[in-house]
DNA sequence: CAACCGAATGAATGGTTATTCATTTTTATG
DNA sequence: CATAAAAATGAATAACCATTCATTCGGTTG
C-alpha cells in the first residue's frame, strides 16, 4: 500500500532533487488557484501532487519556504524568459519590444493559475520582506532592460519629445493592469485583445514603428 | 475586569451596529494589511479593534462574512467617490475627468493598507465566486460611466481616430498597475509621480484637453 | 543476490484557530 | 430606582493544520 503513489504517477524515485521541487512548486500554483493562497494546505498542495505528506519538509523544509520558492519560481520564468528576448542578438530594438509584448501575454505567462499566483503574493508583500524583496528585484531588473530598448528606439525617429523612462512605467503598469483583466474578467477580456491595448499605448509613443502592428 | 474595552475605546455600546460593523471592518483591513491575508485571524482583528474575540460573530455571524463586507466596504468607497464625481451638475466633462484621476490617486484610495487588500482580494477571486462578483460589477458600472465621458469628450475636439471604449479599458488597466507600483515600490513610485503617468497616457488621448495639466 | 542508503511515507503530535454560548455589563424604559 | 432588553465578553470546544520522525520502499553497488 504505501509509496505505491511517487511511482503511479510516473514520477520514479531515482528523479532528481529539482524536479521533485518543481513538481511540488507546481501542485503549490494548482493549488493557490484553486483555493487561494489562505486556504492552502499541505495537504491539499502534496495531494495534488500525488505524494505523501511528509514530502514538503523534505525538500523545502517548511510551508513558508515552499511558498517563496514559488514566488521565486515564476517571477524567474518570467525574467528568464524575458532576458532571452533582451539578449537575442538576431532581434533588433522594435522587434525585441514586440517580442517583449507577445510574451507579456503569451500562453505560459497570462495562464490564470499563474495570475492568481501573482496577485496573492503581491496582496502579501506588505507583511513579508522576502516576498516584497523578490518582486522588487524582478521589478528593477526589467525596468532597467526596457527603458534602455526604449532610449534606443528613441534615436531612430522622431520622438523627441518622448520619455523612455516614462514610457516604460506606464507599459509595464499597463501590462499588470491588464494581467488584473485578464484574472477578474476572463470573459470578458481576451489574451489577444489584451495585447492590442497593450499596442495600442506603445504607438501613442512610437507611431512610426507600432502603428497598424496589432496583429502578431 | 471584563466589559471594559468598549469604553476604554471610546466607543460605548449604544453606537449604532453600523458603526461597530465598520470598526471591524477598518481593523480587518489593517490586520491584511499588517499580517497578510492568510494570517489575518479573529484573534487579530477583535484585538486590533480593542472588543473581544467574540464581537465578530456577533455582528457578522463568520469569518468569511466580515471578509466579504470588507470587500464591499473598499469597493463600495471607491465607486461611490466616483459616483458622486459622475453626477456632479457643477462639473463639465473634462473636469469630470480630472476629478476622477484625482479620485484614483487620492490619500484615501491610495493608502498602502488598502491596495494590500485590494490585491489580496484579487489573488482570491479565482477560487471565491463571491469575490470576483463583488470585482465584476463595480468593474462594469465603473467602465460605463468612464467610457460615457470619453465619448463626449470625443466630441469636443478634434478626436475622430480615439476609440472610447478602448481609452477607459487601458486608462483603468494603467491605473490599476500603477496601484501595483504604489504598493510594492513604494520608495520608488510616489503618488504625484503615478498620477503624473496617467494624465500623460491621457494626453495622447485627448491632447487639447490634457496637455501640460498634469499638476493638480 | 544481499546489504546499504537515500527517498518517500503517513500516523502521531502539538499548536493554532473559528465558533459557540453562558455569563456579565451597559443602556433604555417606565 | 428597578427591570428588561441589548450588547459584549471570553472560557471552552472542536476542527484543522504544519511539522516530526520511525518506518517502509526502491534503486544501486559490489
Amino acid at each position: 500500500m504505501a509509496a505505491v503513489n511517487a511511482k503511479s504517477n510516473g514520477t520514479p524515485r531515482s528523479m532528481p532533487k529539482q524536479a521533485r521541487r518543481k513538481q511540488l512548486i507546481q501542485a503549490t500554483i494548482k493549488c493557490i488557484a484553486k483555493n487561494g493562497l489562505s486556504s492552502t494546505t499541505m495537504a491539499d498542495v502534496t495531494q495534488q501532487a500525488g505524494l505523501s505528506i511528509g514530502i514538503v519538509n523534505l525538500h523545502f523544509q517548511s510551508k513558508e519556504k515552499l511558498l517563496i520558492e514559488t514566488l521565486r519560481y515564476i517571477s524567474d520564468e518570467y525574467t528568464e524568459g524575458l532576458n532571452k528576448i533582451y539578449n537575442d542578438k538576431s532581434l533588433n530594438t522594435e522587434k525585441k519590444i514586440l517580442a517583449h509584448i507577445n510574451f507579456d501575454f503569451s500562453r505560459a505567462i497570462i495562464d490564470r493559475n499563474k495570475l492568481a499566483v501573482w496577485f496573492a503574493f503581491w496582496g502579501e508583500t506588505k507583511s513579508r520582506p522576502t516576498y516584497l524583496s523578490i518582486c522588487a528585484s524582478y521589478v528593477s531588473e526589467i525596468a532597467n532592460n526596457l527603458t534602455r530598448l526604449f532610449v534606443l528606439l528613441k534615436q531612430q525617429g522622431d520622438y523627441s519629445d518622448v520619455n523612455p523612462d516614462l514610457v516604460c512605467t506606464c507599459y509595464t503598469a499597463l501590462s499588470d493592469g491588464l494581467w488584473l483583466d485578464l484574472l477578474i474578467t476572463p470573459k470578458g477580456m481576451k489574451p489577444a485583445q489584451a495585447q492590442a491595448v497593450a499596442m495600442h499605448y506603445l504607438a501613442t509613443q512610437f507611431p512610426e514603428h507600432f502603428k497598424n502592428k496589432t496583429e502578431h
